[in-house]
DNA sequence: CTACCGATTGACT
DNA sequence: GTCAATCGGTAGA
């Protein structure tokens, strides 16, 4: 399955949420189960959705670059809410979209690095202000712009369908695609080997030559 | 209140 | 490849 077997006209609003249980086992479990799954975002300006090939786990126990490390916050509260909700942060003046995993109270959520465009690329590239297929979706922040993520989703209950959900894989990842990598951009646990990502896939983010 | 910093991106050499 | 813009969050005075 490449999505290039995909129908353009699949309806994807129709695909039902994953359940609250798909969220809430062991976070780096829930990172690798997140490749090949569909983010699908509506909105009044339309429909868009994309796969997801690119995340990174952040968890509970000895990892210094997860916000919940120092403590809850007003601003990181959604991180130590139920799996499944997301927990949309701001860094340098742009969105980055996790999904909330584990127990509550634990402090863990995978961040969403890369999709790749499946519905709605027209409206992508108008709120992306690019026309460039690759840079509409490939990074934390350039995925929220796409499809509209910010705020306002903050604590959002992904188990509840519109206006966002992930939707599962058609089938199971092949497992020779599967890549592990220290996470990209932080300064701190910056050993760990906590990033999965589709191998050679052009949309994951980084070095191209660290993808394949 | 000020100072510092970051799970980034885009422009530029 | 390098590097600066940019601003909310956080810590500290």
């Amino acid at each position: 399955m490449t999505d290039d077997d995909f129908e353009v006209d699949r309806d994807y609003a129709a695909l039902p949420p994953l359940s609250a249980e798909f969220y809430q086992g062991d976070t780096v479990e829930v990172a690798r189960r997140l490749l090949g799954t569909l983010l699908v975002r509506s909105s009044p300006d339309g429909l868009t959705a994309g796969r997801i090939v690119e995340t990174e786990a952040y968890l509970a126990v000895d990892d210094s670059a997860c916000h919940a490390a120092r403590g809850r916050t007003r601003s990181n509260a959604a991180m130590f809410g139920p799996a499944g909700r997301a927990y949309v942060y701001p860094i340098h003046s742009r969105w980055c979209f996790n999904v909330v995993t584990g127990l509550p109270d634990e402090g863990t959520a995978v961040l969403v690095r890369a999709i790749v465009p499946l519905a709605g690329e027209d409206l992508m590239r108008r709120r992306r202000k690019r026309e460039k297929r690759l840079e509409l979706t490939r990074g934390p922040a350039r995925l929220c712009e796409a499809l509209a993520i910010n705020r306002e989703l903050d604590h959002w209950d992904l188990t509840l369908g519109e206006p966002l959900w992930i939707a599962a894989a058609e089938g199971p990842l092949p497992a020779e695609q599967l890549r592990v990598s220290p996470r990209i951009g932080v300064t701190s646990a910056a050993d760990l080997p906590l990033r999965f990502f589709l191998a050679g896939n052009p949309f994951v983010s980084g070095k191209r030559s660290g993808n394949v």
